[in-house]
RNA sequence: GGGGAAGUGGCGGAAUUGGCAUACGCGCAUGACUUAGGAUCAUGUGGUUUACACCUUGCGGGUUCGAGUCCCGCCUUCCCCA
């Protein structure tokens, strides 16, 4: 007896979605009776419509969310956007629409497209971070920050991209181009406000307390670049030239250097500043003016990659000056290089070409003096003759009273040499010892409109101040006309540019907005609530809910979001923003050590990028007249790569690439040859009726990532409409592993729609045996829990693929089961429950709809999560491997309980195993019990 | 150039501490049902071999009773930094 009744996700899903609206099923509120459990996934930001990498971030993170609250925590799993930055800006030049209407509409759609996800977010705790309700506060940090001496306003060389108008933080620009546009960026001084970001570098290098992946770690590591060396004071020799190498010159101004060899001092033999170094114009002779002039030009317009690349040609300018090297007085020329960069330690370098191959390949380009200080035993080296720098372990030469000591190749005080001359440079006062970060401070203005304004006012007299809190926000103004001119529309909106001063003076405001960075640098505190009127967080949340227990997003933002946010968390620690959460958070007996952490989130995981199908382009036979190299094609036929003839005057193979109707063929071998179809010519694709278009030819398509200019987009929308959100769902979780993503696969997801179905049917379509079997419900009942076992480790552990297949591996097995009749109602009814449990954070819409059908009580997402019994996992027989010399030669059923003798016994006795051991008795014999689920394994050596 | 991650069937991918390699799924093959099949069901499916058996986790070594997993040396791909 079965009836009909399908899977129809469109009939459950939306249903079962307005339901847990009405009922609040997600509502998550402060309860101190309960663990809690902050759940935190990347926001987007509104670019118009939600992608399919979108939801293979976020629907993986929901079940663990869901899982979570299974397990009995309170779970807070919030969503917002992230909704200031240029793309809203740029639509608004291009399309002449207003960005704060572009991007309300892009969010009005995009929650309709994330609520079809199913997943459990609170919308009741959405953020937006470009509503003056968020931004008000986005200032107030601001505001924070300048009061409490971790924002200022400075000059310095600035990446400024002129395609987006605006300057970029050092994160955001890679390999000297802008990271959003690809387009090149160049350096400019300007006048930028900053966050003092090596504030907390040495601090933002510990995560011993934190469970963060560990290529993340490194990356930040390696971005906050802790080096240890010395400042060494150099001066400018008086005296000018001619006396090359002289000794007690007169000192002139002085120059500090950075350097992490200290040990290598007697071996500079010429100083290099940066071009952009203040010294250079007043150091450069006369004579040198011109040539120095046109450098600095020059230099000017590369860009940093240009500039250190590791294979370029050394190039440099001597000033004419000379410096005097404080460690014995040697009167050496300062150069200007583009190696040395203004922006790193001092700008200033000292030049050892013994020690340092850049250093060496310039000497010896220029024809500069080498000279040995660092010798390992049993070499001799000659400044003459070195072919190539020595950085490695050796005793200090040619260093006056230092000559001897060993240096061990190490930096900082790890190495014997360093640590000596360090101390010896203190007592002379001719340097300090110093560690320099690569970590730049952060620059967070930008020359754009759409941003959170800058609460600060420039008074008459060139003085500033903030905005007062009572006045917060500094809205933006909403009549804004967008000009072609490429600057910011503050810039010329004149009643948003004139205002008073505290005084009552005519004053102008900050047109400068912030790095939408910063916005999303304390969303999660938002989230808490997102109404709050008095500070950013209610401390009554902050006290339960932080901080963020589990953080899922891309490890792209490794060196930018996840390092900033880390940033601030620190500042707004010791500007003391966290004590009255603590005080609560004490009163509630918790500890607030975890606050006084700095850390924003206690664990984080990084899922993998989807990218695009790959897809055979077509194989055709072009036929036509050749010009030059190319075939005009008047004719042009898809057909079977197998079908290929022979031979063929016109072009035979695969479309690897179409421009409108210009083909670039693979005809195999390795060659290609270009095809331009006739606009008459005739074009036959096999399942196209009558004469195709040169544009139905598809090409050949590369895994890659997903754009909408590569054609190679899948739309989420479109998938939930043909299987439903469920299956969309499971599918990302199966198909891929979640920390590496992969390319699509449109022919896969048929195995998770299988599953759903037959989920489906066997809840609602099958019935269960009248009379039940004691030994196959006990098959049942250990099915069900070896699958508990896995699926809870594998959601613990985000490896969500293991869980589904372990589902559908219950599926199999209860099918089989069922088939062989011994199933009761009773245990069947058991089965079923528990597995619609283990589904519903993967699939929650049909969890819930066969939850209801098999009269269980609103709502499964309310649920327990079903405790795993290891004895009722057990098996009572199982296979014992018996191998001989390591290779499996037998297995033999036996008990679970099998102990090393009676196992000896049974392989000894077998007539399989006898065969391997020759004769004679084996030498060694290693038995593993059975153990976490695994056979035990008997292993004879002979 | 430096740092990191990875390399397993035709494909996506599994494999707690070293313990039956290839779970689960796709695809494919054969058969059944069918007017039809891009539906469903059944069976099979790493390679070589008639078979016994042998080989197999990028390549080459090593440690071990036993290696996808640990160690050493290479190759390739991707990511980050220069």
């Amino acid at each position: 007896m079965t009836d009909n009744r399908k899977y129809d996700p469109k009939s459950i899903e939306g249903k079962w979605r307005a339901r847990w609206d009405e009922t609040g099923l997600y509502r998550s509120k402060v309860d101190w009776s309960k663990p809690k459990h902050y759940a935190l996934t990347m926001l987007p930001y509104p670019s118009g419509d939600l992608h399919i990498g979108h939801w293979f971030a976020m629907t993986p993170s929901d079940a663990r969310a869901r899982f979570m609250r299974m397990k009995g925590f309170n779970v807070l799993f919030p969503m917002g956007f992230d909704a200031f930055g240029l793309p809203a800006e740029n639509a608004a030049i291009q399309r002449n629409i207003h960005p704060m209407k572009w991007t309300y509409a892009n969010m009005d759609r995009m929650r309709g497209q994330l609520r079809s996800m199913g997943a459990m977010f609170d919308w009741e705790r959405e953020m937006v971070s470009c509503d003056p309700i968020y931004y008000k506060w986005t200032e107030w940090f601001f505001k924070q920050f300048y009061e409490g001496g971790l924002a200022y306003r400075g000059e310095a060389l600035v990446n400024w991209s002129p395609t987006l108008q605006t300057v970029l933080a050092n994160e955001q620009v890679i390999d000297g181009k802008d990271e959003r546009t690809g387009q090149p960026v160049v350096q400019k001084l300007m006048t930028q406000w900053f966050f003092r970001y090596t504030r907390y570098a040495e601090e933002m290098l510990d995560f011993s307390r934190i469970d963060w992946p560990e290529p993340i770690r490194v990356m930040e590591t390696n971005w906050i670049g802790k080096s240890e060396g010395a400042r060494v004071t150099f001066h400018v020799a008086l005296t000018p030239d001619p006396s090359p190498t002289g000794r007690g010159e007169e000192k002139g101004e002085p120059f500090e250097i950075y350097t992490t060899r200290p040990d290598t001092l007697w071996g500079v033999s010429f100083m290099v500043l940066a071009p952009e170094h203040p010294l250079v114009e007043k150091i450069t002779t006369q004579k040198q003016q011109k040539a120095i002039r046109e450098y600095v030009e020059k230099t000017a317009r590369m860009t940093e990659i240009d500039r250190t690349a590791e294979g370029k040609e050394k190039t440099g300018v001597w000033t004419g000056a000379y410096a005097i090297n404080p460690v014995n007085g040697a009167k050496v020329p300062i150069w200007i290089a583009d190696y040395v960069m203004i922006s790193y330690g001092t700008g200033a370098i000292m030049a050892v070409p013994s020690g340092d191959q850049r250093d060496f390949e310039f000497a010896r380009k220029f024809g500069l003096e080498i000279i040995p200080v660092i010798q390992p035993e049993g070499e001799h080296f000659d400044g003459a003759t070195m072919v190539e720098a020595y950085d490695g372990a050796g005793f200090m030469i040619n260093s006056g009273d230092f000559n001897g000591h060993f240096s061990n190749g190490e930096k900082g005080r790890k190495n014997p040499a360093i640590s000596a001359v360090l101390d010896w440079l203190a007592e002379k006062g001719y340097g300090k010892e110093f560690v320099n970060y690569r970590l730049r401070d952060w620059l967070i203005s930008r020359q754009r409109y759409w941003g959170s304004p800058i609460p600060i006012i420039h008074k008459a007299d060139g003085t500033m101040e903030t905005v007062p809190d009572d006045q917060l926000p500094v809205e933006l103004p909403a009549d804004v006309e967008f000009l072609p001119t490429g600057r910011s529309p503050l810039t010329y909106h004149e009643p948003f540019l004139n205002t008073v001063d505290s005084s009552g003076q005519p004053a102008r405001r900050e047109t400068d907005t912030m790095d939408t960075f910063m916005c999303s640098s304390w969303y999660w505190y938002r989230y808490l609530s997102p109404k709050y009127e008095k500070g950013p967080f209610d401390p009554e949340e902050a006290a339960y809910w932080l901080p963020v227990d589990t953080y899922t997003g891309g490890a792209e933002h490794a060196t930018m979001h996840l390092l900033y946010s880390r940033w601030f968390a620190r500042a707004m620690r010791d500007l003391g923003m966290f004590d009255e959460t603590m005080k609560i958070m004490e009163q509630h007996g918790r500890d607030p050590e975890v606050l006084k952490l700095g850390e924003p989130m206690l664990q984080l995981r990084n899922q993998g990028q989807v990218l695009g199908e790959e897809r055979a382009g077509h194989f055709i036979v072009a036929t036509g007249t050749w010009q030059a190299a190319k075939l005009f094609a008047d004719s042009v036929t898809v057909i079977n790569p197998a079908d290929a003839p022979a031979n063929s005057a016109g072009v035979v193979g695969e479309i690897i690439k179409r421009t409108e109707n210009i083909l670039t063929v693979d005809i195999g071998g390795g060659e290609t040859r270009t095809v331009e179809v006739q606009p008459e010519a005739t074009v036959t694709i096999p399942g196209i009726e009558g004469v195709a278009r040169a544009d139905q030819l598809k090409h050949h398509l590369e895994i890659q990532r997903m754009s909408k200019s590569k054609g190679n987009v899948i739309n989420p929308d479109i998938l939930v409409e043909k299987y439903g959100s469920d299956t969309v769902r499971a599918y990302l979780m199966f198909g891929f592993d979640w920390a590496k993503g992969g390319p699509w696969n449109s022919q896969q997801i048929s195995g998770v729609v299988r599953w759903i179905n037959d989920v489906w049917d066997l809840v609602t379509n099958t019935t269960p045996a009248a009379q039940g079997n004691p030994a196959v419900e006990r098959d049942v009942e250990r099915k069900v829990h070896q699958t508990i076992h896995e699926v809870t480790d594998d959601l613990e552990n985000f490896t969500f693929n293991g869980g589904i297949a372990a589902l559908m591996k219950l599926r199999n097995e209860l099918r089989e089961l069922l088939k062989t009749g011994g199933v009761g109602a009773e245990s069947w009814r058991g089965a079923v429950r528990d597995m619609l449990l283990m589904m519903a954070p993967f699939t929650p819409h049909i969890a819930e709809e066969l939850w209801a059908q098999q009269g269980h009580p609103y709502s499964i997402h309310q649920q327990n999560w079903p405790v795993y019994d290891a004895a009722k996992a057990a098996e009572d027989e199982v296979t014992l491997v018996v191998q001989v010399n390591g290779k499996v030669r037998e297995r033999i059923m036996v008990p679970a309980t099998i102990e090393e003798a009676r196992a000896t016994e049974l392989a000894l006795a077998n007539e399989a195993v006898q065969k391997w051991l020759a004769d004679g008795a084996p030498k060694k014999i290693i038995f593993i019990p059975g153990r976490n689920g695994q056979e035990p394994k008997l292993n004879l050596v002979v």
